[in-house]
DNA sequence: TCTAATCGTGCATAAACATGTAAATTGACT
DNA sequence: AGTCAATTTACATGTTTATGCACGATTAGA
């Protein structure tokens, strides 16, 4: 958190501008712990390199970031990100991770801190591609048969590698959930994968945007009994909250995860 | 813990950098019970050597070794494509090809064509992922713990995988090839994989820029009787060729393979 | 319009910098 | 041993750089 290299600041702030972050001038004060007089001088001269555009707050990359997944341009990542967020605060240092494939537990990958003791394990290629670009966190990669529905590998020898594991804490990609029909997918080797997955892990979380809870998908992964927190966002419908509880679920809202924003 | 050999400390400061580490000056003063001074000579002379980026308050690394494939990716790539066409010229359809990691290999991915009736194999996280953005090649990859250098697994999982593998041709990534060393890489066991993929297939192609003929590296792979062709470019000094021809390598230069161009 | 946040600029300070010089160390040769 | 050249070091010099604070100007939003 304190200190580094001063000038490495500038890096990682134009590190940011290139993935299409924006920048807030005052939340990066506080985060390297300088005035925000210096990170302003720092975007000025980003700003006269042509790394971005000044705005009011903070500073806008110009151009599109490198984006190697087409499911981040969507309006949808900020909210995505919010949810990753509160995953990010669930982590425990020295656990063993597993981010199952899914655009939400991508976003996880970046919002991790800097020098987390972990180890994670993946069967998605994009989320191994995105922990291999940041470099400070060992990778476990499930192989196989690649699905590319799902992105990475939900074979039998993907199920084999995963039972033998012990993970500490996983985060489940979920295409649809229901309080009656529980969570579900498209693809059925996926979710033969996704119930050993969940059988392996001790603490089992779902990052859940609210128009899953809208979708039909036709093989059944598990119900309330085989997840411990559902992360939902903060505009998820009464009724939708109501029924996931009644249905046994123990749903964490962003709000009472991340209090201040 | 004070002295040790006066120069043996640029080699420290050398090995750090090159593991991705960031230096501070201030630190390494006072580690080495030197003064800063000292420090800074080093950091000059490694900048002045291009090993290092000189920042306010120490040094960073110019090339994170976590991201060697994108860093080199655009740079050379125009040399590198030119092997590539000549490896995908070789390739018959309703092959099992196996891309092993390298940036090279990572262009014949985008070089092959539309309907390639054929099976990609892998330990390369980002030949996957070049692969499956393709989305027309089906694609299996290789998993087990990620080597952050090589970019991929080469763990014992990973040689298991291959094991079980009966590969029609495969690409074999090089670091560095003499006539005496023969073929060889930086990291061990990056060389015992690669030791096993070259015996589970039938052809064995390696795609090697010139500068590989004077590049050193401490594991051995194999030597001519272990692989079947080497492309190479068409700049490749005469000695250079006629040594390797003696030491029983199959040459294959490029114009030979693309007349046209 | 008014208010509060953000911005740009100037200035002082402290840290890090390059350069030069002399002392200390090393290695080789007589 | 003794001497000499080359290298490396620490210290002193002046210069450059980054930072934080104070001030007034600008902007966004009510």
């Amino acid at each position: 958190m304190s200190n580094s290299l001063p000038l490495s600041r500038r890096d990682v702030i134009e590190a940011r501008l290139a993935e299409g972050r924006q920048i807030v001038a005052a939340s990066l004060a506080v985060e390297f712990n300088v005035s925000e007089d210096a990170v302003r001088r720092d975007l000025r001269a980003l700003a006269a390199e042509g790394k971005c555009r000044r705005v009011y707050g903070g500073a806008l990359p110009l151009l599109t970031p490198s984006q190697p997944m087409s499911a981040r341009i969507g309006q949808e990542s900020e909210r995505k990100r919010a949810l990753a967020r509160a995953a990010v605060a669930m982590i425990e240092p020295g656990e063993f991770l597993f981010l199952d494939s899914g655009s939400t537990n991508l976003e996880i990958v970046e919002l991790l801190p800097k020098n987390l003791e972990a180890m994670i394990a993946t069967n998605s290629i994009d989320i191994a591609a995105a922990v291999m670009k940041r470099g400070d966190i060992p990778l476990v990669l499930i192989g196989g048969a690649v699905n590319p529905i799902v992105g990475g590998s939900v074979d039998a020898s993907a199920v084999a590698a995963v039972e033998a594991m012990n993970i500490g804490r996983c985060f489940l990609g979920v295409c649809a959930i229901s309080a009656r029909g529980g969570i579900s997918v498209y693809e059925h080797a996926d979710a033969i994968f996704k119930r050993t997955l969940l059988r392996r892990s001790a603490a089992r979380i779902a990052l859940i945007t609210s128009e899953k809870f809208h979708e039909r998908a036709p093989h059944r992964i598990g119900g309330a009994a085989d997840i411990d927190w559902l992360v939902v966002e903060d505009d998820l419908p009464g009724d939708d909250e109501k029924a996931a509880i009644e249905a046994g679920f123990s749903l964490l809202r962003l709000r009472d995860v991340t209090p201040s924003s």
